[in-house]
DNA sequence: CGCCTTTGACCGGCGC
DNA sequence: GCGCCGGTCAAAGGCG
């Protein structure tokens, strides 16, 4: 609708409806962010905001989870398709899953540290807790993320190659990502080690098993260490590529702080 | 006034 | 073919 395209269900998987109507092979990136222990406070409920600014499209119970889905759109840029859907773990609401799908196709909002009056601590607002309440939109600063934004621009190639890319990013503790299962595939699923702070989704990411509910066992997604991983490939904190992911990481470690 | 959230309805994919 | 379920739309209302 934001683009009025003839058909605003169509306009908003574009790329992806086209080659192919299966969902499951749109690129997804999940970052799973434990906020409750965060003081503990109502505000913190949120997912924690990143570089964009999201608008809640919808919401939706999910089955086999006892928090609803929600689904947002970036709201940064009109012709954006980006968006993340919130869902928190339904054995630790503490939790928060969010899993990106798409990309931004425009820049970042501006990134200057002085921009950062957003109130960069918890601009979270204090609604009520019982819900998956939106990000209030906050200015982080992502420069080197934004900068290998343009490197991977990924553009939803439609394809298959498309699930095989990965967005590097050193992230936290309390923070864990996953990918597609070709990707936990080639990381010879190295969930095993996952973060002691959540040791449901570790559980839940058992290969074989198919108790990875929570993101839904259609869609094969993982949940693995990333520290692990990060380990294993050798990846560097520099080797930030994944916009999204990047700014979740410094709003995460702001949050940390 | 503009932007955002909420919420019910609709649509399409997928499994049986 | 049917029903379930996830994802999206769009109208209405709220808030700053």
């Amino acid at each position: 609708m934001m683009e009025g395209s003839v058909s605003p269900k169509l306009a908003s998987n574009e790329s992806e409806t086209q080659a192919s109507k299966r969902r499951k092979v749109v690129e997804r990136t999940v970052v799973t962010v434990k906020v409750g222990e965060n003081g503990g406070k109502l505000k913190n409920e949120g997912p924690p905001s990143d570089l964009w600014s999201w608008r809640k499209y919808g919401q939706k119970p999910i089955k086999g989870s006892p928090y609803p889905r929600g689904y947002y759109k970036c709201s940064t840029s009109k012709g954006c398709s980006a968006k993340k859907q919130v869902d928190r773990c339904k054995t630790d609401a503490s939790m928060l899953i969010i899993t990106y799908t798409s990309s931004h196709n425009h820049p970042g909002p501006a990134l200057d540290s002085t921009d950062t009056k957003q109130s960069p601590e918890e601009p979270q607002s204090n609604r009520s807790s019982d819900d998956d309440k939106p990000p209030t939109p906050k200015q982080d600063q992502v420069p080197e993320a934004r900068q290998v934004q343009n490197e991977t621009s990924k553009t939803n190639s439609d394809d298959e190659a498309s699930e095989e890319r990965f967005h590097y990013l050193q992230i936290p503790s309390n923070v864990t990502i996953s990918q597609e299962d070709c990707f936990t595939g080639n990381l010879e699923k190295t969930h095993d080690s996952l973060p002691l702070c959540c040791p449901h989704i570790a559980t839940s990411s058992t290969p074989k098993s198919d108790e990875n509910d929570f993101f839904d066992e259609k869609n094969y997604t993982h949940i693995f260490s990333f520290h692990k991983f990060h380990e294993k490939q050798g990846f560097r904190p520099r080797n930030l590529c994944c916009p999204l992911l990047a700014s979740m990481y410094f709003s995460v470690l702001e949050e940390c702080n």
